[in-house]
RNA sequence: GUGGGCGUAGCUCAGUUGGUAGAGCUCCGGAUUGUGAUUCCGGCGGUCGUGGGUUCAAGCCCCAUCGUCCACCCCA
């Protein structure tokens, strides 16, 4: 019988990286925690409608990526392909953002149906950040500084670089979409077929296009620079005077944009060269138009989003996961004698009674190569039983120093509490 | 959706011009050894991704298909 496998473009997480996935969030808990961000937990599926008003009809993810399905009620749902339109209709929905700021982030599964690569995947993990209330470059500036914090708890600093672009109040932004439009129209034969599609679709993503030709042609194509406007400009000043300020190195680039539609001012990009073509690992920006879209009253917004997955990546990369997180237990607990599997056990217990904070494993089968077997394990600490004139004797070993033997029950709990203290 | 690389044991991979499937690691058993070690012997383990085709004969050649990886596209 052909054996069942996990669907295409799903990862099971397994336990040699559920680690690193651990001490990944634990961290970004904890540096959200010190700007006190609350976490909302949301939905993973939502009606389909939402994503097509937030999001935009006519992106890439939502005409052909999302896992679209109808309900037994014959209401169409899909499978959240990214966070923010959730969590806006959450606030809305609870009153979370009328006349007060917010500070949420949340964490979870998302699901675009796209082909497998390298940091790409049909179930992939953001943990997002949104802020709503505050119109001020300050909350910019904060969320930018989040991440950054977060990078450097992480030890990833060296390792990203902070790309920045305004792209104007939605009136500048569409302003600009136009004249680009129009004078990209006039070079339609010099465009390649990709980016002739994306005039009609998503045409400032043509801004970043790769293909040589067309970037030849963009040369002499109208700046967004020149088409924001004095609040904007204000605005976006302001922030990298604030980055400056908090020491934070950025590059403004001209040419970033976001593939999302709901987008307006400041928008950024943490990019690394370390996981090939994947390299944004952190991205998001300024929403103010999206709670009114939804439906809500205008309502300032600035967020982002970080793929689980790619922070993983790089870090396993660089191999900067702390030693005591990649091994899952401190201390083995084994005799040579299965007639000591009881002892064994009853040992176990008072050792995680006495020193609770321990992750301790036993092993009773009375395996002949059980020295071998704990070594295998990466255990810091090993304890092997043996019997000895009728009584059961311990033989600790830690790390690299010399073992103590014949130890009686006490002072093997003595050794324990000295040497594996946390 | 487009293009390229790769699918052989649990893992990493050999496998010659087509001639009846191999190694290392792991696992299990044994020998040696009072070091959490070393060494030695033996064993378990494979419809060669799947389905067709060519051939006396296919892991190898051809076609299809699925999976996977990388890139394009998209994007976190």
């Amino acid at each position: 019988m052909a054996k069942i496998t996990a669907i295409r473009g799903m990862n099971d997480i397994l336990p040699a990286q559920t680690p690193t996935w651990r001490y990944l969030e634990a961290t970004v808990e904890r540096v959200l925690g010190q700007y006190a961000y609350s976490e909302i937990r949301l939905p993973i599926v939502e009606k389909t409608e939402l994503f097509k008003r937030s999001i935009g009809e006519v992106t890439d993810i939502v005409e052909k990526e999302m896992y679209t399905f109808n309900d037994r009620n014959d209401d169409s749902l899909t499978l959240r392909p990214e966070g923010t339109a959730g969590c806006v209709r959450a606030g809305e929905e609870h009153g979370l953002l009328f006349n007060q700021t917010q500070r949420l982030w949340y964490k979870g599964p998302m699901f675009r149906y796209e082909k497998p690569q390298k940091g790409r995947y049909r179930q992939f993990h953001q943990i997002g950040v949104e802020t709503f209330g505050m119109a001020s470059a300050d909350i910019d500036a904060e969320v930018i500084m989040v991440s950054a914090r977060l990078w450097k708890e992480l030890g990833l600093l060296d390792s990203v670089t902070l790309q920045l672009n305004s792209l104007g109040s939605n009136e500048a932004r569409a302003t600009y979409r136009d004249a680009l439009v129009a004078y990209l129209g006039q070079h339609l034969d010099a465009l390649d077929e990709d980016s002739r599609r994306r005039l009609s679709s998503n045409p400032l993503r043509i801004l970043d296009s790769k293909e040589q030709s067309t970037q030849e042609i963009l040369v002499d194509a109208p700046v967004l620079s020149d088409y924001l406007d004095e609040e904007s400009k204000q605005h976006f000043s302001e922030l990298c005077e604030m980055l400056q300020q908090a020491g934070i190195n950025y590059e403004i680039n001209p040419r970033l944009v976001r593939g999302l539609d709901y987008y307006c001012k400041t928008v950024f990009e943490w990019v690394t060269d370390k996981l090939g073509a994947q390299g944004t690992v952190c991205a998001g920006g300024r929403y103010d138009g999206l709670v009114k879209q939804l439906g809500g009253k205008p309502t300032p917004a600035v967020g982002f989003a970080m793929g689980v997955e790619r922070l993983v990546l790089l870090l396993e990369t660089l191999e900067l996961i702390p030693e005591r997180l990649r091994v899952s237990l401190d201390l083995y607990v084994a005799a040579e004698n299965k007639g000591l599997q009881r002892d064994v056990i009853r040992l176990c217990e008072k050792i995680r009674e006495i020193a609770p904070e321990l992750r301790v494993m036993s092993h009773c089968s009375g395996l002949k190569n059980i020295n071998n077997k704990a070594r295998q394990t990466g255990a810091p600490g090993i304890v092997l039983l043996h019997q000895q004139d009728g009584q059961i004797k311990a033989s600790f070993w830690h790390g690299d120093e010399d073992p103590s033997k014949d130890l009686s029950e006490q002072q093997l709990f003595d050794i324990i509490k000295d040497r594996m203290a946390v």
